[in-house]
RNA sequence: GGGCGGCUAGCUCAGUGGGAGAGCGCUACAUUGACACUGUAGAGGUCAGAAGUUCAAUCCUUCUGCCGCCCA
């Protein structure tokens, strides 16, 4: 005798889904050990930052790593999925910054010894939190595997990959322009920039002839860099400047002659097609300057302040002497911060008349993403990684397929990215990260090692010292996360982990970090790990309001997950909501709560079929245990046909990443087709011998496949039922084989269905009130289509007559049923049937009398098209039947 | 400047070379063997515009317009 427990009549998620949880905690279901017996399926969890808050971008996109590995685990792979975290070196360090300044202190007062240990005490206290947000939204990651980028395993990994570059010549010490932020005091990565709007000024300044003539106007929006310009740059076709070129210009104020080049960078319609080039500040300026070979003065030092005299790295006294000579000049200047400055050296330049015009301008500026600071590129000494040698590799797999990107047009981003690469800036002047292994000798003299006592005695061998010190730098967090897919699998070691799941089957991130993060990955891996790190990558859309804007805090449009969504919708319908909004090809999603309201009242409305199905007086004979074949209905057999169609089209979905699809999919036969067709059709006394069984059969079958979306509410479903196993968790794939398909039945109930739907509408055309019984008749030759007979009554709420007639198929029989009421409204109503279908008869008959359509469109639409024709006619002749039967 | 995505009902979005769809919202009715976090019915759209290809275009091609993203 199966169990009948008081069911609660609606579904709280608050409650079911911790304790849910929990449970599966306790059961360790999630953690996986390497067994070759099962086909390896692994994911890596992107880290996120250890200063990190869950929100929609993290909802949609560890959902999706969830969702697949829940499915590949019940359909009986080695199913693992890595979680840990990053340490975000400059994130983290300016947050403790900030922190220090709230109770007065700072850094350097601490040292960086003891700032670390404040760093490491900070990361116990906070850095887990968003894994309770994870675990809160019902992500399985496998724990006991959890890494952290700055663990000593993973560390020494990033050790082994520095000295190994450095000794293939990949990795040098240089100076370059790089990005700096002047608060953080720290190179930034590109990442940790964003471009910002802001409204300025283009000034248009004039550079006069070295022969005293007018030379000419240049338009900028940095007049405070021009005290370190070089040259001015026009393009070589442009006719206006075409006599100057090799020419000399005087910089105004500091008398300072420069030639006038050409170069192809310089577009021709940007202000007056004349540019200043000052190549220690500017990317594209640094550029032109390394092609002509022009001197690259700095004008700007770490602190923003201008620097009087200019400061320089590698030149040579010829080219020194005039810039050295101008310092005076510009004393007035020195030491002035760069905004400050710029008005003082626009109004000198005004006094002077070298201020031709000064128009308002909207640009974008590089804006550091942690302090907020406008960058400064700079020239400085860094520590750098050769990038096209390990790019080309990465290209060359890419053209040969690999890895295999989901949208595919990702993969041109990826590639494009790759082409284009330029060297990666490593070094941090940070302290919370991994330390360079990077020792001098009082000499200066460059020592990279593994530790401390290596490069020791390579300075002993070497130099025949063992005083060394350390560089103090700490090395971009995206080093150690481009090892990430292996490193936490054991790498360098071989651990039977990376043996097992090495390549990972599929990387899923966001856009924004393809080239970042992805290309670093598969470069390193390629080149350490000897693999390709992942087969696929399932690129997840970028999350905005509903309306397209980004969310952000100071817009107030930002949703919480946390506070916003799982409150009131459970992570099951915030899960199922995202989703069901994720379509393949599209790049944003705009984020609709309607969605997960939608999937809140889907979990109640199934959990009432629970509900129902739990109450009958029948008994449910056991897990997946169907009626014999010769027992079930129509209706049964249709059931049992669309959730075929159901589980099939689920899969296909999967397998594709179309989530959208799957969760829509799944949407439509649990609502609609089940409940409200197949649910209601139960009540009919026919389908009493069977119900029970089917309709837990099918709520088994469905719940698993809904739930690697919405694990919770699923397995609630499935616990209450009878089942086989412990946990829907590890519970099997429905296997469509296990679930008979009867497309002939499948098709006879379709016409039930359309036929109730007519005479519901006609009940409302009558109004005839719901609680009342309708009149309607069929032909009596349906009389014997017992199950077809019962199903139209019930879900029609009516009551059944006979009239004589009815040849042809059933569906034939089923679609000469007609309601009786003998009222003006049902003239009317026929009336306008028979005006639709001579409509669409017409058109159906021009279709056909046209010759070039019969001709040259394929035999099958043409064959469709008539028997589409043939319907309608049928169909108008029962409704004109009908007409003509009614009384005057 | 280069590349990419989008424009379908009031809102958010599916969809298809051959009869325009869903949810929400709106209107009306209803407490029927689970469910008002419900049910039933209904109103609402020259599928951005133009040209082309085709027997046939919302769908393919080109151009234009507008919105957005990425790279420079």
């Amino acid at each position: 005798m199966t169990a009948r427990p008081e069911l609660p009549k609606t579904y709280d998620p608050a409650e079911v889904e911790p304790r849910l949880y929990e449970a599966w905690l306790k059961a360790r279901v999630f953690h996986e050990d390497p067994d070759p017996a099962r086909p390896p399926f692994i994911i890596s969890m992107p880290p996120p930052n250890i200063t990190g808050r869950a929100h929609l971008g993290h909802a949609s996109t560890y959902t999706t790593m969830d969702l697949v590995t829940r499915y590949h685990r019940m359909l009986g792979e080695n199913a693992d999925w890595i979680p840990g975290q990053d340490h975000a070196a400059i994130a983290t360090e300016s947050v403790l910054v900030r922190e220090l300044a709230k109770e007065g202190r700072t850094r350097n007062e601490l040292g960086r010894e003891k700032f670390i240990e404040i760093a490491w005490a900070w990361r116990e206290q906070y850095g887990g939190e968003i894994n309770e947000a994870f675990r809160r939204l019902g992500f399985g990651p496998d724990w006991d595997r959890e890494r952290f980028t700055l663990d000593p395993a993973l560390s020494a990994a990033v050790i082994k990959v520095f000295v190994d570059l450095y000794d293939d010549g990949l990795i040098y010490r240089g100076t370059r322009l790089v990005y700096w932020d002047p608060k953080a005091q720290s190179t930034l990565s590109d990442a940790e920039v964003e471009d910002e709007e802001r409204d300025t000024f283009l000034w248009h300044l004039r550079y006069r002839g070295e022969d005293g003539g007018d030379g000419l106007v240049i338009a900028t929006t940095r007049p405070e860099t021009y005290l370190a310009d070089v040259a001015v740059a026009v393009h070589p076709g442009d006719e206006r400047y075409r006599h100057l070129i090799g020419t000399n210009v005087v910089l105004p104020i500091v008398d300072r002659a420069i030639p006038v080049i050409a170069d192809d960078a310089v577009l021709t319609e940007f202000g007056t097609g004349a540019v200043k080039v000052t190549p220690a500040h500017d990317q594209t300026d640094y550029e032109i300057g390394q092609r002509h070979g022009l001197p690259m003065p700095t004008v700007i030092d770490f602190d923003a302040r201008i620097a009087a005299p200019l400061w320089r790295y590698d030149e040579t006294p010829e080219r020194r002497a005039p810039i050295d000579a101008q310092a005076p000049k510009m004393a007035p200047y020195a030491g002035l911060d760069r905004f400050d400055a710029r008005k003082r050296i626009v109004a000198d330049l005004r006094a002077l008349g070298a201020l031709v015009e000064e128009r308002p301008y909207h640009t974008q500026l590089p804006v550091s993403s942690r302090s907020g600071e406008v960058i400064e590129p700079l020239l400085s000494l860094q520590w750098f990684v050769r990038m096209k040698p390990l790019a080309k590799p990465a290209l060359a797999a890419y053209r040969g397929g690999a890895p295999h990107f989901v949208p595919e047009r990702f993969g041109r981003t990826y590639a494009a990215g790759l082409e284009n690469i330029r060297d990666w800036n490593i070094s941090r002047q940070i302290w919370w990260g991994h330390q360079l292994p990077v020792w001098y000798t009082p000499n200066d003299d460059v020592i990279v090692a593994h530790d401390e006592d290596e490069a020791k005695r390579i300075a002993r061998e070497r130099f025949g010292i063992d005083d060394v010190r350390r560089d103090p730098d700490t090395l971009d967090t995206w080093f150690s996360s481009g090892l990430w897919p292996f490193s936490i699998l054991g790498w360098p070691e071989k651990t039977p982990e990376l043996d097992h799941w090495y390549p990972n089957q599929v990387m899923i991130t966001s856009r924004d970090i393809i080239f970042l993060w992805v290309s670093r990955m598969v470069m390193l891996g390629q080149r350490f790990a000897g693999a390709m790190p992942f087969r696929t990558v399932f690129v997840t859309p970028l999350v905005f309001d509903v309306h397209g804007r980004k969310m952000s805090k100071s817009l107030g449009n930002a949703i919480d997950p946390m506070d916003d969504l799982v409150p009131r919708y459970g992570a099951d319908g915030t899960r199922f909501g995202i989703l069901r909004q994720m379509r393949l090809e599209s790049q944003e999603l705009r984020f609709d709560e309607r969605y997960c309201d939608e999937a809140k009242r889907f979990a109640t409305k199934l959990w009432n079929a629970l509900r129902y199905t739990c109450a009958l007086p029948e008994e449910i004979p056991g897990a997946n245990v169907l009626p014999p074949r010769e027992k079930l209905t129509v209706a049964d057999k249709w059931i049992l046909t669309e959730l075929r169609a159901c589980v099939e089209a689920v899969t296909r979905a999967y397998d594709r990443f179309e989530l959208g699809v799957a969760a829509d999919t799944l949407l439509q036969f649990g609502w609609y087709t089940f409940c409200d067709w197949y649910v209601e059709a139960t009540k009919a006394p026919g389908q009493h011998a069977t119900r029970a069984a089917v309709l837990s059969f099918v709520l088994n079958a469905f719940v698993r496949a809904m739930h690697p979306i919405a694990p919770f509410v699923t397995e609630e479903i499935w616990q209450t039922l009878p089942h086989d196993g412990a946990t829907i968790v590890t519970a099997s794939w429905p296997d469509v084989a296990e679930i008979p398909s009867f497309p002939d039945e499948a098709a006879v109930f379709r016409s039930v269905i359309e036929k109730v739907e007519q005479l519901r509408n006609a009940r409302s055309e009558w109004a005839i009130q719901p609680k009342d019984w309708m009149r309607v008749e069929i032909p009596a030759a349906l009389q014997s289509e017992r199950d077809v007979v019962e199903a139209i009554a019930t879900l029609a709420r009516a009551e059944i007559a006979t009239y004589d007639g009815g040849d042809g198929s059933v569906r034939d029989r089923i679609l000469a049923v007609r309601g009786v009421a003998d009222t003006a409204k049902l003239r009317e109503r026929y009336a306008r049937e028979e005006k639709r279908l001579e409509a669409e008869v017409a058109r159906s008959e021009k279709k056909l009398a046209n010759e070039s359509f019969v001709a040259k469109a394929s035999p099958d639409v043409v064959a469709a098209e008539r028997a589409k024709l043939d319907e309608y006619r049928r169909e108008l002749a029962r409704v004109r039947t009908a007409l003509d039967a009614l009384p005057a």
